[in-house]
This record gives structure tokens, C-alpha cells and sequence, in this order.
DNA sequence: GACTCGGATACA
DNA sequence: GTATCCGAGTCG
């Protein structure tokens, strides 16, 4: 084996937030061709010992060799992060500004970035010794069991593994006293990789396509390299059908495929959905796995076992021996783009692991963002579009209720309950969207106006009742229900507005023959919770759903036939650019709840504006015509897909502090961006100035071509990190999804 | 991010 | 004189 030569520094990237690598000297026993990048490495950092990943090998440090120390040890045979996704981590880094060895961190599951492990399957097979194959077995005297087992070893020369020794009724403690005897030893064996089957891919036979499902499954499958698609189709048009089968086609051809879906969307249903459609390996990665099952799925998508990975965000960076294929389904969902640390986007970083792994991807959705239709315009994506639903399901009729100077019940015009009563009595199902827990968004005083604001934050306490507190959404802060205003003493506090909570008290109330069922993060947190709801729901009983945007995702409710969008205003005017998009595909989403079953759904949409024009055009002309319009806003604003946009987070106890330090980066910033064509906006508080007792202050930064805007943040990025560093909290956000 | 170091302050 | 808190600097 090679030795490494005087000549052989390390660069490791650690879990530090420290955009650079630190470079270190191999073991003198280290074999030159096991420092791969992408290999954990255990190495002294400061007073510590910490888990890298190795960046590259490089003959001399810039460190001075003679000032490295050297590593503790290599902790993979073969490095744990394949070359595929050491090139994307590093794209990644790059692109959204982040430091490297954190980034790895994502790559990798939480037991092989704490524990020395292997992550490589080990069985354990006894062999005999020279000593054990030649003594004599009266020499063990008593020791019927040690005997057995020697007995045992000796009809097998090769060894046996542990479970094939226990079969024997040899246990490990008794293997521990031969080896300590020396009789024994033990080797570790990598058992065969064992790729799934290709003879029986499919468990059960696919559906037959339309012609719009079959033209759009047929590029997808006669694509040879990278080619990104947009997927296109109306909530029950099949999407999901169109994936099964292009996924088919890739497995046929013995690679492997990746499917990402939304957090709550990757519901047991899902699962079951792969998993009665194919005859191979799905592996899922969801919150609820432990360590140990997440690396074991790990390895089994690493080394072929698995045939599927599917999963949330955080599953892009699952390794994948040959992959074939990548879906993100919903590729709208806000939930693909991680809101702290490393604020990575899956939807946009499964396009570049697509690229460069030069195989196809596919973006689906009912509602695409307005940067996937303008790539789709612009010819980088290739559009499919499923215009139709399946089967004889029709799309729902929305029905616009002008609530202006209306005298409501709970919250609802009365045409609106009549409606509702109606379809209950027909013994069908309702659902009540209205996107705010608790009981009512504020507890206020009746004789003055005060109400409870978060001490933390700068919001407003929303009034939960059962169990019945005050709780702030934003940082959690919880406290008991005041008795007396804190302005004037007052004791007639009263709850206003409408929550879930109170909907779910009114309207049982109202319709008490039937049942309302409430489906929040509140009553879902419990395991098994949301499934209890869903078998409910689909025992078709009728009955009232009444919840948050958890319901708008992802679930098939074929009963309901009525939907009713409490309250869709504040949608329309939130100070966030992004807000009318965000809403309109929430609203199709709600309303794609509506008659999937054989009975035509309607939607009711309350509204103080009745007139909005988004509103109408969405409404009448559908969601493309509304994207459509709302694009040509973004480019006269020169806001995205048609400008790029970058924030610079700031935050600290003293909210001086936060301010200053983003004024000063402006001031530094101004001269280079103009002459990179670019734009800083700011600094301005942030649209939440105070969240979990720090204030927050955010830089814009915009420019019309992203590798300008890429220069900029590079320079500033590297000024912070050498100047004023760790002073405070602070964080680059490339692509924001959202301003807050 | 985890840790240490050094200076400033608090305390008996 | 010693304990302790905080900000600054370092990590190869």
C-alpha cells in the first residue's frame, strides 16, 4: 500500500461556521488512496475533537506545514459522501454562501456526523484460530458450552457470522471467552450489496393514461441526460400516475429514483401509494424515523438496496448509487426551502444534482411558482400540461361572497350556513378552511382596546381556549389568560376574531347533529393523531372539517363537496411581494379539495374585496392567466423570476447593535454594487422587528443578473467574516421565499 | 459553534 | 486577593 509522502496535506471542511478549511497531516500509516474527498476524518480542533469531512488533498499548506497538527483518524473505508454529492455540496456552499463542513452536515445522517461508526453494514464472523484448530478439546475441561462451540467452528474452517452461531446456540458471551483464550478471532465482513430485484418491479398493474397523462409521460421517458420538466396538472389530473409510470421506466433500466415531496405531504397514504405500485425497495425519510432507522435507509439508498428514496427536503441529499430520475412534487410548497442555517432550496438544488448527474428532472404542481412557469416560458424547462381531471370528476364552481357591511354568524354570511346545512343534510361533507389557530387572534379589553402583547416579540398574544392561555405563534411564549386589562383593570376582556378553536365551538353548536372535526397543529401533534382524523373523515359520515392550510395539502377528501374559505383579505394585502402568490396557490389548493369524488364541488370564498382583480382574474380566467398577470407585475418591478434577490439577516439583544452592523455593510457595500449593476435596500427592521426578544434588521439585496448578484455577496460575505465576524447573529439568505 | 483568554467588575 | 462575568479572538 502507498504511504503518504511528506507532501500530503489534508483540507477538511468541518461543522463550524467558518467559511474556509482547515488543513491537516495525514497518519503516517494512512494508505494515500483512502483520502478521498467526501471521507469522514476524525481531527483535534482547538480543545476538542471534532468530525470533518476531507476537501482535498493538497502538497503544501498555505498554514505552514510545519504548524499542522496531524488528523486522530479516518473514520470510512469509502468516503461516506460519493463524489456526486461532494460536487453538488460544494455547488451548494458556493451558491448560497454557506460554510462548506455544515453543509456536508446535511448530507450526512446525525449518527455518522456524532459517532466514529462505520457507516458501512459489519457482520461479525468467528473463525478459529491456528491455537483453537489444534487444541486438543479435553484441554477446556468442564466447559460444555465452550466446547460446543469449538466444536462448531471446526465443521465450519471459514467461520460463521454471529446469527449463524447463535442458530448454532453458541452465544457472544461465550465467543468473548474464547477470544480471550485466544482460540478464536473475529473478522469484520461487509456483507454482498445486494441491489434490488429488477424481475418485479411493479406489484400491481398501472392505470391507463389519458392522452394528455400519455403526452406527457412520453418525454419524460424518451429523455436521455439532463432535461428539466415542468409538470403541470390540475389537482386530480394525475400527476401522481405520470410519476409512477416515468419512474417505472427508470427503474427498468435498473436505476434508482428520488422523490420529493412537501413536509406534510409525505403522509402514510403516500407511502402506501409507492409502496402497492412497486414490488421493489421504498425507502422514506420523515420526521418520525429514529437515528438509527434514517442511516439505515441512508445505506440502503447509498449502496442500491433501495430502488425509491422518497422524502422531504432534507432527502435531496440522499446518496444514491444510480440515480436515474428526480421528481419534486408540489414544487410550489414553501417547505422545500429551509428557513435557517444553511437556507438551502431542494426544489432549485434538485435541478443542479440533475445536471450534474445528467439525468432528467421532473417539477410538478397544480399551481408552479412564477419562476418555474417564466423557466418554462423561457424554453429551460420543457412544460407538460394536464389540463383535464381524471375520470369524470369536474372542477369545482367558486362562488365570491361579498361580506361587506354583511351581518354574519360566526364569521359566516348566511347564505353560506344555508349552503352548508344543505350539503350535511345530503349527507355530504364540509370543510371550513381558515388559516389561524387558537380561539381568536386577540384577547382585547372592551373598555379601553388593550390587549396582551408577546413580551418577546412584537405581536400580539393569540388566545387559545382549551387548554385555555395565551400563546405567541411566533416564539412560543405561553402565559395564563389575564383576568383584568393590563391598561385600565377592566375585567371585560374579550375575544376577537376567529380562530379554529372557536369555529370548531360554533359550529358544533350550530350544526349539532353532526360532527366537526378540527385538524390544526394543535389536535395533530399527537402520533396517529392525523390518521385517526383521516379514517374518520373517510368513513364518509357527514361532517364538518374545519382547519388550517394542514388540509389544504395533499389529502383526498372524496365526501366533501363544499368548501368555504373563511376569510381570504388578509391574503391580499400581506407587506410580503410574494404574498398574492402564496395565497392564490393556497386557495386552488383548498379549493382542488372540492369534489374529487362523482358529486361537483363549490367553493365559497368570503371577502370584503370582492372586486380585487387578482382575485377575479384567478377566479374566472384561472390560476395560469393569474400568474400570467402577476408576472407581468413582477417585471415591471424587476422583482423575481425577472430579478434576483439576496437578504442580509441581522439580529441582536440590543437592536442598536443589529442596525449599526448592517449600516456599516452598507456603507461598504454601496460602490462595489454599483459597479456590479446590483442594488442594497436597507437596512429596515425586518417585517417582524422583534421575534424571541432579538431585533431583527435585513439588507435587500437585488440585481437583474445572479452573477453579479453572486460577486457581490462573495465580497461582502468575505468583508463580514474578516471583520465583524461573531459579534452578533447574522445570515445570508439567497432566493428568499419569504421576507420575514 | 465551542472554547479560552484577558480585562473589568464585584465581593468579602 | 479571589470569584465571575463579558467581549474578543481562535480554531490548522
Amino acid at each position: 500500500m502507498a504511504k503518504p509522502g511528506s507532501h500530503t496535506i489534508i483540507q477538511v471542511a468541518l461543522p463550524v461556521p467558518l467559511r474556509r478549511t482547515f488543513d491537516y497531516l495525514p497518519k503516517a500509516d494512512t494508505p494515500v488512496n483512502l483520502l478521498q474527498p467526501g471521507t469522514r476524518v476524525k481531527v483535534p480542533f482547538g480543545k476538542r475533537q471534532i468530525i470533518g469531512i476531507i476537501h482535498g488533498i493538497i502538497p503544501h499548506s498555505n498554514f505552514g506545514d510545519d504548524n499542522l497538527k496531524t488528523i486522530t483518524g479516518l473514520l470510512d473505508e469509502e468516503a461516506a459522501i460519493g463524489p456526486e454529492l461532494v460536487k453538488l455540496c460544494q455547488w451548494a456552499a458556493q451558491y448560497y454562501h454557506h460554510p462548506l463542513g455544515d453543509v456536508y452536515a446535511h448530507a450526512l445522517p446525525t449518527l455518522l456526523r456524532s459517532k466514529d461508526d462505520s457507516w458501512e453494514e459489519v457482520s461479525v464472523r468467528w473463525q478459529l484460530t491456528q491455537k483453537g484448530r489444534l487444541i486438543g478439546l479435553d484441554q477446556l475441561g468442564r466447559a460444555k458450552r465452550q466446547i460446543h462451540a469449538l466444536k462448531i467452528l471446526r465443521e465450519h474452517p471459514e467461520g460463521l457470522h454471529q446469527p449463524m452461531l447463535k442458530g448454532f446456540e453458541v452465544e457472544a458471551p461465550i465467543l468473548r471467552t474464547l477470544l480471550d483464550k485466544g482460540l478464536v478471532d473475529q473478522h469484520q465482513d461487509r456483507p454482498p450489496r445486494q441491489h434490488w430485484r429488477q424481475d418485479r418491479i411493479l406489484a400491481e398493474s398501472p392505470l391507463t393514461l389519458n392522452e394528455e397523462q400519455k403526452h406527457a409521460l412520453q418525454p419524460i421517458i424518451d429523455s436521455t441526460g439532463f432535461r428539466p420538466f415542468l409538470l403541470e396538472g390540475v389537482t386530480g389530473s394525475g400527476k401522481t400516475e405520470v410519476y409512477l409510470q416515468a419512474i417505472t421506466h427508470y427503474l427498468k433500466q435498473g436505476k434508482q429514483a428520488l422523490v420529493l415531496v412537501p413536509e406534510i405531504g409525505l403522509t402514510p397514504q403516500t407511502l402506501h401509494r409507492f409502496e402497492a405500485r412497486f414490488g421493489v425497495p421504498v425507502v422514506s425519510f420523515h420526521s418520525n424515523l429514529t437515528d438509527r432507522e434514517r442511516m439505515i435507509s441512508w445505506r440502503k439508498a447509498r449502496n442500491g438496496e433501495a430502488a425509491i428514496v422518497l422524502g422531504t427536503r432534507s432527502a435531496l441529499f440522499s446518496p444514491m448509487e444510480n440515480l436515474g430520475i428526480i421528481v419534486v412534487d408540489e414544487e410550489h410548497d414553501l417547505s422545500y426551502k429551509q428557513q435557517e442555517g444553511f437556507r438551502y432550496n431542494a426544489r432549485d438544488l434538485a435541478i443542479i444534482r440533475a445536471n450534474q448527474q445528467n439525468i432528467p428532472v421532473v417539477l410538478g404542481s397544480a399551481t408552479p411558482t412564477l419562476e418555474s412557469l417564466q423557466n418554462a416560458r423561457s424554453g429551460r424547462y420543457e412544460h407538460l400540461v394536464l389540463s383535464q381531471r381524471a375520470g369524470n370528476a369536474r372542477p369545482p364552481q367558486f362562488r365570491v361572497l361579498d361580506i361587506r357591511q354583511k351581518a354574519l354568524t360566526h364569521g359566516m354570511a348566511p347564505e353560506l350556513l344555508k349552503e352548508m346545512e344543505e350539503r350535511l343534510k345530503a349527507r355530504q361533507q364540509v370543510l371550513v378552511f381558515i388559516n389561524r389557530r387558537g380561539y381568536a387572534p386577540v384577547l382585547m379589553c372592551h373598555d379601553c382596546g388593550w390587549f396582551k402583547e408577546c413580551p418577546h416579540c412584537d405581536h400580539r398574544m393569540t388566545c387559545h381556549a382549551n387548554p385555555a392561555h395565551l400563546h405567541c405563534h411566533h416564539c412560543n411564549h405561553q402565559l395564563a389568560i389575564p383576568r383584568f386589562c393590563g391598561n385600565c383593570k377592566s375585567t371585560d376582556l374579550r375575544p376577537i376574531g376567529m380562530g379554529t378553536e372557536r369555529l370548531e365551538d360554533n359550529l358544533s353548536a350550530l350544526f349539532p347533529k353532526f360532527p366537526v372535526i378540527r385538524i390544526d397543529r394543535d389536535t395533530t401533534q399527537r402520533k396517529q393523531a392525523m390518521s385517526k382524523h383521516l379514517e374518520r373523515i373517510n368513513t364518509g359520515e357527514p361532517c364538518i372539517l374545519v382547519g388550517t392550510q394542514m388540509l389544504a395539502k395533499g389529502h383526498h377528501f372524496p365526501k366533501v363537496t363544499l368548501v368555504a374559505v373563511c376569510d381570504i383579505d388578509a391574503g391580499l394585502f400581506a407587506a410580503d411581494f410574494r404574498a398574492t402568490e402564496h395565497t392564490a396557490q393556497l386557495l386552488m389548493q383548498v379549493s382542488g379539495r372540492a369534489g374529487r369524488g362523482d358529486d361537483r364541488g363549490l367553493v365559497f370564498l368570503q371577502t370584503h374585496q370582492p372586486g380585487h382583480p387578482l382575485l377575479q382574474t384567478l377566479l374566472s380566467d384561472g390560476y395560469g392567466e393569474f400568474a400570467t398577470e402577476l408576472t407581468n407585475e413582477r417585471r415591471l418591478m424587476g422583482m423575481p423570476p425577472f430579478g434576483y434577490l439576496a437578504l442580509l439577516r441581522a439580529e441582536s439583544a440590543d437592536p442598536r447593535q443589529a442596525s449599526q452592523f448592517l449600516n456599516q455593510i452598507e456603507r461598504w457595500m454601496q460602490p462595489a454594487a454599483q459597479s456590479l449593476n446590483a442594488e442594497v435596500w436597507g437596512p429596515a427592521p425586518a417585517l417582524m422587528p422583534k421575534k424571541a426578544r432579538r431585533f431583527r434588521f435585513q439588507l435587500m439585496l437585488r440585481s437583474e443578473q445572479r452573477p453579479a448578484l453572486q460577486q457581490l455577496l462573495k465580497q461582502t460575505v468575505k468583508k463580514i467574516e474578516q471583520e465583524a465576524g461573531h459579534r452578533l447573529k447574522w445570515s445570508v439568505d439567497v432566493d428568499p421565499v419569504t421576507l420575514d
